[in-house]
DNA sequence: GTGATTGCAAAGCGTTTGCACCGTA
DNA sequence: TACGGTGCAAACGCTTTGCAATCAC
C-alpha cells in the first residue's frame, strides 16, 4: 500500500524518458514534478494550473502532450470516472460486472460475488469503508478468439497479404 | 452470464418509468428500444443514428436526456472506456489498483492478487481470452471516516446548521 | 387542460491539430 | 546543428442550456 515518494518517482521517471530517448525540457520536467508528487487523481487543466507556478510559459497544449508520453510508457495510468465514460448498456438485475470483448465489442455480465472477500482484506488492511467498486474485464470473445486464429493462419500461409492490406 | 431478452427488458423498463411518473414518449420508447436490444455498449450518437431510423424526428439532445434519466433509475450502466477517462495518477511498480476516496479525493495502491481467481473463473465459462482488467474501489479514506462522522455528530447537537449551509 | 417532454439553435467545454519558433542533446 | 519539443490560435466534437412548441396523461 506504500507509495513512492515524489523523488523516487521523479528519478524513475526521468531514466525512463532519457533512455527512450525523450529530451527533459522544462515543461516536460514541470508536469511531472506536479504528478509526482500528487496523492490524488489530477485532470489536465489542474496539472496546468500547478505546473505554470513553476514555469509561466507552459502551455496546457504540452500537459496533454506530456500526460499521452507518460500513458504510453506506462508511468502514470487513468483513474475510472464514470461521469466521463461514454458509452452505455442496459443492466442487468442484480449486481452485475462486465466482459467486453475488445474486438466485436459485445458484453456479457458476470457476477463478482469473488470479490467480496477481496473489499474486505482492503478495508481492513486500509480503514477504508468501501463504498463502491468498479470492474470490467476486456478481452477476446470466444468467437472472436477463433478468427484472430484464423487470420494468424493466413498471414502464415500467405504472408504477403500483409502488404495487401492498406 | 445470460442476459435478458430485448422484449424483457423493455417490459420492465417501460414498467420502471411509468411507476415513476416518466411519461413513454415515441421519442423515448425509440431510445429505449435501441438500448435494449443492442448487446454492445453504445455511445450517445450511435443510439441516435439507429433510434432515428424508427423516429426519424428524434433529436441528439433527447437521447442525452434519456439516458441521464435511465442512469438514475439504474436501468443502464456506463462501461468503462480508457480514453474518455481524463485524470491522472502516477503508477507504482508492479500492477496494483486504485481506491479512491471519494470525499478527499486522494489515491492508494493495492495489489489485486485475489482478482486472479475470478479471472480464472470467467475465462473457463465464458471461453474468453481475458487479457485485460480494470478495477477500482471508491469509498471513504480513515480519515474522512472520521471527519463525516464528526459532522454527523455536530448535526445532531445543532440541527439548525442543515440550513446554515449554502 | 396542463405540465412534462421535445427539438432546435447556440453556447460551452475539453481536447486536438497546424505551424512557426525554440532549446535540448 | 538538427530535430524533438513547445506554445499559440484555431478547429473540432461532444455535451449542455434556453426556450417555444408539442404531446402524453
Amino acid at each position: 500500500m506504500a507509495a513512492s515518494s515524489a523523488e523516487e518517482r521523479l528519478a524513475r521517471w526521468t531514466t525512463a524518458l532519457q533512455q527512450r530517448g525523450y529530451r527533459l525540457t522544462v515543461a516536460r520536467r514541470a508536469v511531472l514534478e506536479v504528478l509526482a508528487s500528487s496523492d490524488r487523481a489530477l485532470e489536465a487543466t489542474q496539472i496546468f494550473d500547478v505546473a505554470r507556478k513553476r514555469y509561466a510559459r507552459l502551455g496546457l497544449v504540452t500537459v496533454y502532450r506530456t500526460l499521452e508520453t507518460m500513458l504510453t510508457l506506462g508511468l502514470v495510468q487513468r483513474v475510472h470516472c464514470d461521469a466521463q465514460c461514454a458509452t452505455y448498456v442496459a443492466t442487468e438485475p442484480g449486481h452485475q460486472h462486465l466482459l467486453v470483448c475488445r474486438r466485436c465489442g459485445r458484453v456479457w455480465y458476470f457476477s463478482g460475488d469473488d470479490l467480496e472477500d477481496l473489499m474486505h482484506t482492503v478495508a481492513s488492511e486500509s480503514g477504508f469503508a468501501v463504498e463502491d467498486h468498479w470492474l470490467q474485464l476486456v478481452g477476446l470473445c470466444a468467437e472472436c478468439r477463433r478468427a484472430e486464429e484464423e487470420s494468424d493462419e493466413e498471414r502464415k500461409r500467405a504472408p504477403l497479404s500483409y502488404s495487401q492490406q492498406k
